[in-house]
DNA sequence: TTGAAAGCGCTACCAG
DNA sequence: CTGGTAGCGCTTTCAA
């Protein structure tokens, strides 16, 4: 395989000097039109693309923001990455996007790769609970951490509690006592906050927990599906259904269609394509990547403009879609609206 | 915000030579393990990162494959680049994402600007019809395209062209005279071949065509319900309706179910979530990205370990996948299999 | 085992 | 308007 053509081999053909070669490139004025077309017809002829390296390297700054995410075939991180691209874009940037496959080690190979790419900041869905390998780093390099907050840094989150609670709430009022939670990961800090709201909520309308109805679910492991249908065997299944992400809330909603329980309550964190044309439809917790991309980034970019701003955990209000599976009433008398 | 600390710095705490902090950081053996530990705390405490510009400009190669495809927000394109990452990190190496937008001069952009990285060779979705300004470049780095054809490079497509006149044979077998194209652009040419098939399957049987039932859907506009529910205000509305990709798949989908037409035979380009879980259930060719992503990845991680080899136009079969709408017979008597 | 110095491709500074 | 030259941070000879 050649090598890449440089400046020089440009200036050579161009007979021109390498610095008359940048000023052209790089759109410079004071360079004669009959001078110009001719390295620009050598820049054709060989095809030349300026090193990006070199240049950032000479500049000391890139040109681009990182993004890491779990992994990019959840929708949610898609339209959350796109969203961010084309703003980035308009700010005159690329993205470099990685994944973490949820993985803390790579997500630390990521982090690292992205940071010697001189990228200006980084928007982060984090993974481990620690990162102290970027203490240091963030002093040169503003980060925001994205869908799960880490205390000390800036993040943008949902109100992952209150969303749940109401839900959760809602439910019972409506008359179910055996609800589950589906996509328990104790891993995650978000579903670990989700799980917690579920469980307090419970209690506080004097409802058992039963363990058995919060399911271990890996988030290694997309499918849900198997983790919803174990719960019919119980002796007392479910009568509604919490699903604590989009991934799970997926895998609920086919798992009970495929297996005609669409009896069974369910309300999902996180709205999907279709989710609304099913029988009944989906209730969710609209988790909107596209607002949480877009603050986002905005305040990554206000870092990146405003040094030494503090920083600042910004809370998302979720919106609740009641579209029929949600308000499917369970077997108890349904409780009277609480003060 | 202050800078990096470089490799001096680092050298400099740990009173030792700057090559000696590279023979540490890259593993290189000779190092007494005292010198390694001094040089490995003074990492540690300055949070020192290696510079990626630098390496990559001393070593002449990058160590990432670069990916361009439509946008990230579509799932099919989303699992491509997931998959590609994946395979790409085993190798050894990273991925540097951008998008179009189908946008030909956005494509050129992002394509200079992976180019610049030094990418070690690139996947792409081409959206222009021509890309003269790769053609240097191509002699230096191995590109592949996928979903679209493009004479003269490497190339990993479906049968666009054996799919669609399947299905829509099949359609006018089970009694369909009006079916109508949704998805139709002529700026893209997959969809100009299926375009193409779909004319030439009905001439073929004497079905006279229609323009009416193939609007054109430029892919600017994402949703396509609109164009569909227009079929409906045609005189002769569509008996049966042919989705061009997933993006009109989802959105006939949404139209036909949103307003009550689930008698409309419907086969879609393009396999999506809970396509199944619909009543009737959706059917599709299946354009499994999963599989695509993969052998092109393995064709480019192949040109890329080969220098010179071919270029090769590698066609997938796709499946079809009969799940109810698309076997919803039509009003005309139906015809007996033919030779 | 360790260090000094050259140079990757580019831009910036200062001359001409 | 144009060209020479220094140097970005790193790796890679070649010496010590």
């Amino acid at each position: 395989m050649r090598r890449h053509p440089g400046i020089k081999d440009v200036a050579a053909l161009a007979q021109v000097s390498i610095k008359t070669v940048s000023r052209v490139v790089n759109g410079e004025g004071s360079v004669l039109p009959a001078t110009r077309e001719r390295v620009e017809r050598s820049v054709i002829e060989l095809g030349y693309v300026p090193n990006g390296s070199a240049r950032i390297l000479k500049s000391g700054v890139g040109d681009a923001v990182g993004v890491v995410v779990d992994t990019i075939a959840d929708p949610f991180f898609a339209s959350l990455v796109s969203v961010i691209e084309d703003r980035a874009l308009r700010a005159g940037m690329g993205v470099l996007f990685a994944s973490t496959g949820l993985d803390a080690a790579r997500e630390r190979d990521q982090l690292l790769r992205l940071a010697g790419q001189q990228v200006r900041g980084i928007i982060l869905v984090p993974v481990a609970e620690n990162h102290e390998y970027l203490e240091r780093y963030r002093a040169s390099t503003p980060i925001v951490m994205v869908d799960r907050h880490m205390e000390g840094y800036d993040s943008v989150v949902v109100d992952d509690v209150d969303a749940t609670k109401a839900a959760v709430a809602d439910l019972i009022r409506i008359g179910h006592r055996r609800i589950a939670f589906v996509g328990y990961d104790a891993a995650l800090s978000t579903i670990r906050s989700r799980h917690g709201a579920y469980q307090e909520t419970l209690v506080e309308h004097g409802i058992a927990l039963d363990p058995r109805l919060a399911p271990p679910s890996p988030a290694e492991i997309f499918d849900t599906r198997l983790t919803t249908l174990g719960l019919f065997d119980l002796q007392e299944p479910p009568t509604a259904i919490f699903a604590a992400n989009l991934r799970a809330g997926i895998g609920v909603a086919d798992a009970l269609h495929g297996s005609g329980r669409t009896h069974v309550a369910l309300i999902s964190f996180g709205d999907f394509s279709l989710a609304h044309l099913l029988t009944p439809a989906v209730s969710c917790i609209d988790h909107d990547a596209y607002r949480i991309g877009n603050v986002a980034i905005e305040r990554l970019l206000h870092l990146i403009n405003t040094p030494g701003t503090l920083p600042q955990r910004i809370v998302l209000a979720t919106e609740r879609l009641e579209r029929g599976s949600g308000e499917i009433p369970g077997p108890a008398p349904a409780m009277a609206e609480s003060a």
